[in-house]
RNA sequence: CCGGGCAUGGCGCAGCUUGGCAGCGCGCGUGGUUUGGGACCACGAGGCCGCAGGUUCAAAUCCUGUUGCCCGGACCA
């Protein structure tokens, strides 16, 4: 390793020429120099950046983009990442978690042996080595650590037990962006426990929302919130999502006002209230070339919410039509009805022999070959406009109880701002956006039945036992941290996950008394084991305070000939809350102490 | 995967319509003057104009194909 001072012939200093000068117990090199920092920072906003994480990120010289989705770390991203690591390695271990280390590729059996070979689509990259075996690289880790553990424990005597590890995932995903909100190559802490009973895992579930809570607490996010979430591909029924709320989020949050309730969209039950209304007989009504909801509301004067919407999904091209009918303002939550159908499905449109396009309702369409699917915002509707199921005709007047009778009701619609809220019963719903920091799901026994993990149990018999899995993508993280905390001119990291905890400023390096001063700092701060940034460069002052700005290292201290003469050394907090000017030889002591105001704040490792 | 855009030195861009020495700003190097918020002067280095074909005396520019990247959407543990 760089710790020791190794010297080469010519006498070069190792440590000195890659700008280390110290080194802490921990293994992470904590002193650097700006004229040995690799990584160039910009003046100007690179093309491709479209939000303020990436831009900084690109900018400050933290990441470098590879291809789509891809990126390497330079140091002081890595320095984040390492901080984010230990932080998440800390609380994994203090629920009893064991660490260990999986592959990234493996060979395809493995993948095979569980179903997802052939069940998960293409952002599994699937290739195959010189022999011609199939392989897979992980986009996430249940087929290695069951083979890992599946004949470790044997017996019921050895659970419950969690094993969780910090690897990289590869994820072809169709569409990166976002720097790094949206990745294909990433690194996931992900974790995952085995019990004997669904209540252990129920406690340990808890236990590991608990951990999660504190991690993102401590990495800097206390606002972080855990949602209710589909479970998709991973299988199991329990699932949460840890979402950072930001608008620049993917993910479509239901939050309340009232009350603590919190969904993704795409499960959030849709509560609606049909409007009062009278039976009134159905009659059709001539709507020429009126095809869309918008035009038929404004066509027979109606508002949206008293008409009756078609959507025509198909599970593939050539396959018999789905048809779902919903309030007329309403959209469909196609993960709804995907999980309903148990079946993927695609929008598409009617075709010719199966429906009218334009005009599909739910009145007569006995013997018709769609699978039907009726919203609960249709339960108990009367006279709403609906589709006749004929060119250019609707219905007035049509009730779903009178006139689809044998209708069942399930709910398939997106809720909406200012819907009642399934938790409280307000019309207190908000519609927020949210990236997906972290995510807990009850498996159940999905793998280890598929790959025929078993234990004796107290009564002898043999069963599989059931699995939780937990999630959280660390560089995501990394880039959430930095949308929530930043200005104009760069990252302000929290003091927790810093790539160093002081940012030393010699103005005019030239000077004698500048540069035995920040000498005399440095070396006491690192001493008392703080990390230091030293920028020992002879630039501007404006370039100097703008790298610094980009670093966002959260305490700086300005040593100038100024502070000099004074025999001060002037301290200020990144977020601009702070400034003062500390006697040079009580510095190191006052900024060590302030560090550790810091790291309590937020909870740093160790602490 | 659908739709749109872009590709010219490390970064940001102009040049392309109408073919004729490859340019500007930032950054980088050297020397000097500066020195508390991206300083100034002088000199300098750095580019097969994404790639492959084609048209032409001549292609960054026109034509064909192809690849990569970005944005919106679809998709997604």
């Amino acid at each position: 390793m760089l710790g020791a001072a190794v010297k080469f012939d010519g006498g070069l200093d190792f440590r000195a020429f890659w700008g280390y000068n110290s080194k802490k117990p921990s293994g992470r090199e904590c002193s650097v120099k700006m004229s040995r920092l690799v990584g160039m920072r910009f003046k100007e906003t690179p093309a491709e950046c479209q939000i303020a994480s990436h831009i900084l990120l690109v900018r400050g010289g933290y990441i470098k983009n590879v291809g789509s989705g891809i990126f390497s770390l330079l140091p002081p991203a890595k320095r984040i990442v390492d901080k984010i690591e230990a932080i998440i390695r800390e609380e994994m271990d203090n629920i009893d978690g064991q660490e260990v280390l999986c592959p990234v590729s493996m060979p395809a059996a493995l993948w095979k042996e569980s179903g997802r070979f052939d069940s998960v689509g293409s952002e599994l990259l699937r290739f195959k080595d010189r022999s011609g075996s199939d392989m897979v690289l992980a986009m996430t880790h249940e087929e290695a650590v069951v083979h890992m553990v599946r004949d470790a424990a044997p017996s019921y005597a050895s659970y419950p037990f969690m094993v969780y590890h910090i690897q990289t995932k590869f994820r072809d995903e169709p569409r990166a962006r976002g720097g790094l909100i949206r990745v294909r190559e990433f690194t996931m802490k992900d974790a995952y426990s085995f019990h004997t009973s669904q209540e252990d895992l129920e406690r340990y579930y808890e236990r590991c929302y608990k951990a999660y809570e504190r991690i993102f607490t401590r990495a800097g996010l206390p606002e972080v919130v855990a949602v209710k979430s589909d479970s998709g591909m991973m299988g199991g029924k329990v699932a949460h999502e840890f979402m950072f709320v930001t608008d620049v989020g993917e993910d479509t949050l239901v939050l309340c006002d009232q009350c603590d309730y919190s969904s993704n969209m795409e499960v959030a039950e849709c509560i609606t209230v049909p409007a009062e209304a009278e039976d009134a007989p159905l009659e059709l009504a001539e709507t020429p070339g009126i095809k869309t909801i918008e035009d038929v509301c404004s066509f027979l004067s109606v508002a949206p919410e008293r008409t009756c919407k078609a959507v025509i999904y198909r599970k593939n091209a050539t396959d018999e039509p789905v048809m779902v009918f919903l309030r007329g303002d309403l959209e469909v939550c196609e993960t709804k009805v995907r999980n309903f159908l148990k079946e993927d499905i695609h929008p598409d449109t009617a075709r010719e022999g199966d429906a009218v396009y334009g005009y599909c309702g739910p009145v007569g369409l006995a013997g018709n070959k769609a699978r039907l699917l009726f919203d609960r915002s249709l339960q108990g509707a009367r006279g709403l406009v609906a589709g006749a199921n004929k060119e250019g005709f609707h219905y007035k007047g049509f009730s779903t109880e009178r006139d689809c009778p044998d209708a069942e009701h399930h709910d398939f619609a997106k809720t909406y701002e200012g819907a009642v809220c399934p938790g409280c019963g307000h019309n207190s719903v908000r519609i927020r956006r949210g990236i997906e920091l972290g995510n807990i799901f009850q498996l159940g026994t999905k793998y280890s039945q598929a790959m025929g993990m078993r234990y004796i149990d107290k009564d002898g018999a043999e069963k599989h036992p059931i699995m939780g899995c937990y999630g959280i993508g660390v560089e995501r993280l990394m880039a959430s941290v930095c949308e929530e905390s930043h200005d104009d001119n760069g990252p302000i990291w929290p003091m927790s996950v810093a790539p160093w905890q002081v940012h030393v400023c010699a103005l005019r390096s030239d000077d004698e008394g500048v540069k035995s001063t920040a000498e005399a700092l440095v070396d006491a701060l690192e001493k008392s084991g703080v990390e230091v940034l030293v920028d020992d460069r002879s630039v501007s002052a404006g370039v100097m305070f703008s790298d610094a700005d980009l670093l966002g290292v959260p305490i700086r201290a300005i040593i100038s000939p100024k502070t000099v003469a004074r025999g001060m050394v002037e301290v200020k907090k990144r977020d601009k809350s702070f400034s003062q000017d500390v006697a040079a030889d009580e510095a190191a002591a006052f900024i060590r102490g302030l560090v550790k105001e810091m790291l309590d704040e937020t909870g740093a490792v160790g602490v």
